[in-house]
DNA sequence: GCCAACGTTGGC
DNA sequence: GCCAACGTTGGC
């Protein structure tokens, strides 16, 4: 299985809005950056994902699961880009801010912090749990 | 095929 | 609101 984390801005598309559509998921549409795809194709079906609210919120409020791996994404006219359909799976207890990972020596080495404009991101085993840990998920 | 200009993302 | 990072576009 392999971790990942993925980005919205929640006054787009929120936690909550994804907790609402419920098991079944919802298309996460609208990348438009070929790393982000990339990674999108290398998921599969039952891979994780750490749902993080970018610009408000800074933070990763919850755990998706891909329940559909990637197709053509229908919102892109250009035909050029994929989406995979996700489904919340449990919330953090605690949602793990960036200033918390910025200050934890253990995840320098994050995509989120190197990377920052990258929506899509793989994330190790390692900070996976790590991460699980701080945030109160089991 | 290079590179300057420009647009977008996202943290501060 | 500003600005750094970085991807994309378009002229040459």
């Amino acid at each position: 299985m392999q971790y990942w984390l993925v980005k919205s801005e929640p006054d787009a598309w929120s936690w909550d809005e994804q907790v609402k559509v419920g098991k079944k998921g919802t298309a996460w549409t609208g990348v438009r950056n070929h790393t982000a795809k990339l990674n999108m194709m290398k998921m599969k079906k039952g891979d994780r994902a750490f749902f993080y609210h970018s610009n408000v919120g800074k933070e990763i409020v919850g755990i998706v699961e891909i329940v559909k791996e990637a197709y053509p994404d229908p919102t892109d006219a250009s035909a050029k880009f994929f989406c995979v359909d996700v489904a919340a799976l449990a919330p953090l207890q605690q949602p793990v801010t960036l200033a918390a990972i910025k200050a934890d020596k253990r995840l320098t080495e994050m995509a989120l912090l190197k990377q920052s404009r990258l929506s899509v991101q793989p994330v190790t085993a390692a900070e996976w749990k790590l991460i699980c840990k701080i945030g109160g998920a089991e």
